[in-house]
DNA sequence: ATCAGGATTGGCT
DNA sequence: GCCAATCCTGATT
């Protein structure tokens, strides 16, 4: 079933460790791609490495929106990242979607690719957002009622993400300069999915 | 008006 | 491991 609004209201942090198992689902005319969640990051109020943290802009807005829209970002000019947004509206908080495990539309995933092995196809913010062809215009669109959504878990009956059943490991993020040291990455023990180990 | 730099990736050494 | 690609946004002059 689809997570409603309600899902991300939470603490940021509880519905990052919640996603991870989910399934992000990008529903467009030519297809359905959609894949496990295996890894995450939280980006919080007051945190120095948010986009939000020096207040809204026209690029951030989607952050301070309501929970349960999408925050869409174009990163070095090239790559395009997908948030999901949780807390109430003006707070600014977020969840980075770092990489999935595939489970449905891998044809298309590969095209878009131009790759084939599925072990990477989705391993890394940027490469996740090509192969669901997750592009600027979701920016802002709600993950609730709209063609980009976040799926519970057993969605799809006897099927389950690889890994240690619902072990979470914890690490620092990736990537980011300020505010190095904050444990705010998630992703599911035994994944060979993740970006990295 | 100008400019540095970024929540990345892929290719080359 | 290192580095270029590539393009805005946001901060500064």
């Amino acid at each position: 079933m689809i997570l409603p609004p309600a899902f991300y209201e939470q603490d940021t942090v509880t519905v990052a460790k919640d996603l991870l198992g989910c399934l992000l689902v990008h529903r467009e005319e030519a297809g359905v791609t959609m894949g496990w969640i295996v890894e995450v990051e939280a980006y919080l109020q007051g945190d120095p490495a948010a986009h939000s943290y020096r207040g809204e802009t026209l690029r951030n807005r989607a952050m301070f929106g309501p929970a349960g829209h999408a925050y869409v970002y174009r990163i070095y000019g090239l790559h395009t990242c997908v948030n999901v947004v949780t807390g109430p509206e003006g707070t600014g908080e977020a969840v980075l979607v770092r990489a999935l495990e595939p489970a449905a539309g891998i044809e298309r995933m590969q095209e878009r690719r131009g790759m084939s092995d599925p072990v990477s196809l989705c391993s890394g913010p940027g490469k996740l957002t090509q192969a669901l062809g997750i592009t600027m215009d979701l920016d802002g669109t709600s993950l609730s009622d709209g063609p980009l959504q976040v799926w519970s878990p057993g969605s799809l009956p006897d099927r389950r993400p690889e890994g240690r059943d619902g072990e979470i490991v914890q690490t620092t993020r990736v990537g980011i300069t300020k505010a190095a040291d904050l444990p705010l990455r998630f992703y599911l023990k035994g994944s060979r999915y993740v970006s990295r180990r």
